[in-house]
DNA sequence: GTGTTGTCAAGAGCAGTGCTCTCGTTTAAG
DNA sequence: CTTAAACGAGAGCACTGCTCTTGACAACAC
């Protein structure tokens, strides 16, 4: 019961598809909270009411896009990984990040409306969180594999992972299969949320006035906060 | 001509004030998209277009609101600075940190506003920059309090900051008075997006089902990203 | 004390929104 | 061939931000 059973089925994916499409197009004009059920009707020559025959509500459109979203960020993360050196450790670990910066700065609607503040009212499906952590099985696999090599070589000093998270890690350690001490994970975990966190200052205009040249700084962050992790530049 | 001139001076400024108290609270509750000026009228037993006597558009009162938030999360910073030991940098700059948290999750809604994906449509007006940068300050000065003491000591391998932001840096140091060699500033500036960034990410949801020990796993993070600029805990 | 002037709340109205319901029509299954 | 499900269209509800006009009232000048 999968490939083009009726015409009717075929022609309703095609129009589901159609509709995140524009959808789509017109979160990336007008953002998330001005996206418009009525608008994207207009747009393909259907009436408002048509559009509940395919997504129930706005919601559930947005949840759609959300998903898209994730799905977007995680295949460039992952041909991110697959062009770098194999060897490269490092090199990996700075072309995944900048992969991430590079889509984000182009779709900077669309990854507001994923890794910014959550649309009021609107929860999260539990579709949505599987989707979300495609990029960070890479983020993982980059670490574990650096480690594997034994050429992960953290700077000396740094706090040991508290007792109290613990379960924590052990619980993320078996989610995105990354066979690493305690200290890493919980490192690999800071350096992911820094990355994010600079990609979302950036973005939503915390650097204004501040930081001017952004690449370079972005590449920076990253250094050092991968230098936390273990890799060497 | 600043005290008390008229008596339709003095009800104004009430009624401004009464505003943006109503609409803070509905914030609370509803979020930034949900805020609605009419329901702000409605609860104060106006007439919906009364209020744009006070606010020409909605945007100006979000700035309003937005502006407060930046006070709200100054007064917190500065009050939790000026409570620690001014010999305990460390113990400042975690005592900060932990601050910016506990009011973000008072406040989610009033920190998505600010450190949230902006409004659609909405340009932040000059006025919000300025009171952006007090919690800022204190970051900096802490930290060049704790420069000037001689007591900040990085770990060794840590990546040298690259000389196309030295411009940025410079800039930065001269913004916030912030007396100490471009490496200290440019991780102090990594440290603070990384401290937001966590937070955000606790608040908009992209801990869901990976960190639970919340507290714990925040003064980890603060720890590990304070000792990258070279406090000692 | 009397005008004049500017501020004010109120109301109607415009264009837009998400969403629901009903109505004929089309389509696919039994 | 019949029947039930799916469909597009349209009207309608309650809501939004915002504009414009109207009439009342307070603050000032004379």
């Amino acid at each position: 019961m999968s490939a083009s059973r009726t015409a009717r089925e075929r022609v309703r994916a095609e129009l589901i598809h159609e509709i995140t499409e524009i959808a789509r197009r017109r979160l990336a004009t007008e953002g998330a909270t001005g996206l418009s059920l009525r608008a994207v009707a207009r747009e393909m020559g259907m009436v408002s009411s048509a559009i509940y025959r395919y997504f129930p509500s706005r919601d559930d459109l947005l949840t759609a896009l959300i998903i898209d979203g994730y799905d977007a960020v995680g295949e460039v993360v992952e041909r991110a990984y697959a062009a770098g050196d194999p060897g490269d450790h490092a090199g990996r670990w700075l072309a995944v990040c900048r992969a991430i910066r590079a889509w984000a700065l182009e779709h900077p609607h669309e990854y507001a409306l994923i890794y910014g503040s959550p649309v009021p009212g609107y929860k999260a499906p539990e579709d949505t969180v599987r989707a979300a952590v495609r990029d960070t099985l890479i983020f993982a696999r980059i670490v574990t594999e650096a480690h594997e090599a034994g050429v992960l070589d953290p700077p000396p000093g740094l706090p040991a992972a508290p007792a109290a998270i613990a379960g924590d890690l052990e619980r993320g350690r078996a989610i995105v299969q990354m066979n690493v001490p305690d200290d890493i994970v919980a490192r690999a975990l800071i350096a992911w949320a820094g990355v994010y966190g600079t990609v979302s200052f950036e973005l939503f205009g915390q650097f204004e006035n501040v930081v001017t040249e952004r690449d370079a700084y972005f590449d920076h962050t990253v250094a050092t906060l991968g230098r936390l992790v273990g890799f060497t530049f």
